[in-house]
DNA sequence: TATTTTTTCTTAGCAATCTAAGATAAACTG
DNA sequence: CAGTTTATCTTAGATTGCTAAGAAAAAATA
């Protein structure tokens, strides 16, 4: 058994050196999914999925939105607004009502139940952020940010474009 | 609609600058899921999915991997694997067969079509890669790594720590 | 060596996302 | 204002991932 974890061990180096341009990546994808999974471990313990945290400390910032309001303060798709929805109005967090002047638009309003899990569930998002970032420097974490930001900058802008060819593609048929 | 408009901006505004523990893991989510998307749109021109090549690159760099071996190089759990491979053995891309010496290992290999992907496929994350890290210096991108490793390896050993903690519980019974 | 523990593969079922496409209401435009 | 376009909600179905639990083989131990 040790050759062959002697042997893993010289992979993992080859396979930390390689593919480069997709090891960022990688990266950044497990680091979301691990603080996910921390999170959600600790929500789970009160009731709550990581789904509906999403949406919830959306709404405790401000509820009465539509949607399609949520759907992009969450940066998700309308399809995963309206199950995550649909489910926190069968567990009695939330309600949908539709407002008078539009019958188009769904509103979204915490109940009494909804709005007291704030500061239940804050507590854990705060403690799983502190263990992430436990011995890295305010610095650090700033110009982490940053990066990021221009990185979903860069993406969404791309993303844009190609859209935006598809369409004159279509157009031209 | 643009007073709504309006009203949207000065919530996000409120966003922006509200529940900041959590904003970091947010942002981290959004661009791991934004490169997935850009990463995923690239494949599916050549019909392999972004499941498949989470694997795919692994075993282009070395074949005949135990599914447990891709697993821990992929960095998900068994059956997650066991379904990805399923499918690409499936689709002809690899084939799973037993060393003499072992019944229990299933070792993936991959076929002459799973290796000839590799030309194709490898730009492309290339190119999504190029698009995301456009304007930030070589240095940004060393310290964004160096962050995110640390972040990881801090929420790996929280997880190996409540693991413990959950052990010890459970003998404690 | 017989028994127990651990490892690996597999099955089953759930969660969080997505895309594509349908309905319907609202907004725009000739 | 009638007809067309756009926006929003909804449905359907796929994908990527998970956890829990079963089977079977391998490894460790008494």
């Amino acid at each position: 058994m040790s050759s062959r974890s002697n042997e893993t061990q010289i992979l993992l180096q080859h396979w930390r050196e390689s593919v480069p341009d997709d090891r960022l990546a990688h990266l950044i994808r497990d680091v979301g999914r691990a603080q996910m999974r921390a999170l959600q471990l600790r929500l789970s313990t009160h009731g709550v999925s990581f789904g509906h945290w999403t949406f919830l400390r959306i709404l405790w910032i401000k509820d009465g939105l539509t949607q399609k309001e949520l759907s992009d303060l969450a940066g998700v798709m309308e399809p995963t607004t309206f199950s995550a929805v649909k489910a926190m109005e069968g567990m009695g967090l939330i309600e949908r009502r539709q407002m008078s002047g539009n019958r188009k638009n769904m509103h979204v309003f915490l109940t009494v139940l909804g709005r007291a899990l704030e500061k239940d569930l804050v507590p854990l998002a705060e403690e799983v952020n502190r263990i992430s970032v436990e011995g890295i420097s305010e610095a650090s974490i700033a110009e982490l940010r940053n990066t990021l930001l221009t990185m979903i900058e860069n993406l969404v802008k791309a993303e844009a474009q190609s859209m935006l060819a598809d369409a004159a593609a279509s157009d031209a048929v």
